[in-house]
DNA sequence: AAACCCCACAACCGCAGACGG
DNA sequence: GCCGTCTGCGGTTGTGGGGTT
């Protein structure tokens, strides 16, 4: 298709961050190859796509995640695996590759703590899953402190290989370690999400992701869109966005 | 001060399903 | 029913910034 003379890749600018707004406020944020095209932005409809859905569209929440998200997104992954578009319509502002990074990070991160907690608790018998240098390596042994101490030169971006990885350790994998340590800590994640987060299913967000009901003039993507973040070469997008939807 | 490491996040890729001609 | 195109999703990779050694 559009694929082959001089697409573009990479980051996107601010000049085209602006383009690809006002266009999707001119065509809506459906015909994505069309927009593409018409835009005169040298980048496929997907990557249009991509950068609308999880950069630039209205809406978005920026920051941290609350514990509240943190706990919702655990819940839900408990529920459905990695159905991370799904989850994200649970959590208004938060898109699925946001969740899906968190994910990724903070949960390995957590889940090797846990491990260690409880390898250092049955330390003392065989504990033959715990071990890093026999037996399979998990997932998240591989990056835990305990084996760095002897593969301590860990180059970047060897963390990611893991993933798909050397010992074979799929994500399907790296799931069930996880699971594995929820499961000592699934009543307390219960136990504690016991809420049906109300404020946090409210149907603006489907709003907002349903079907394109969003429209924006021309004037107003410019009135909206302020320019970029001073610290963070974001677009002032996002806040900007609060005042105009709410 | 420099090197290294880790984390967060933006972006790409491949695949599958939906849809229209 | 078939085929081509578009869209959405999940997985993966690349990169910059901040913290640590």
């Amino acid at each position: 298709m559009e694929e082959g003379q001089g697409i573009r890749k990479g980051p996107w600018t601010e000049q085209e961050d602006i383009q690809l707004i006002c266009f999707v406020g001119l065509f809506g944020d459906r015909r994505w190859d069309f927009i593409a095209k018409v835009s005169g932005l040298n980048r496929t409809g997907k990557s249009c796509r991509l950068r609308w859905v999880n950069y630039l569209h209205p809406g978005l929440k920026r920051g941290k995640m609350s514990t509240q998200e943190e706990r919702l997104v655990l819940e839900l992954h408990a529920k459905w695996g990695n159905r991370w578009s799904k989850i994200a319509r649970k959590l208004p502002g938060r898109t699925d590759n946001e969740i899906k990074n968190y994910w990724r990070t903070h949960m390995r991160k957590k889940a090797q703590e846990k491990r260690r907690a409880l390898c250092s608790s049955s330390s003392s018998s065989s504990s033959s899953s715990c071990s890093s240098s026999s037996g399979p390596v998990k997932f998240f042994d591989s990056g835990g402190s305990e084996i760095s101490a002897s593969s301590s030169t860990k180059k970047k971006g060897e963390e990611n290989q893991g993933v798909g990885d050397p010992n074979g350790y799929s994500m399907d994998d790296i799931w069930k370690d996880i699971d594995m340590c929820d499961d000592h800590e699934g009543l307390i994640i219960n136990q504690d999400c016991n809420y049906s987060c109300p404020a946090l299913n409210p149907p603006s967000w489907e709003y907002y992701c349903g079907d394109s009901s969003w429209k924006m003039e021309e004037e107003e993507s410019k009135l909206i869109f302020s320019g970029y973040d001073d610290h963070n070469g974001r677009p002032r997008l996002a806040q900007a966005n609060q005042n105009f939807f709410y």
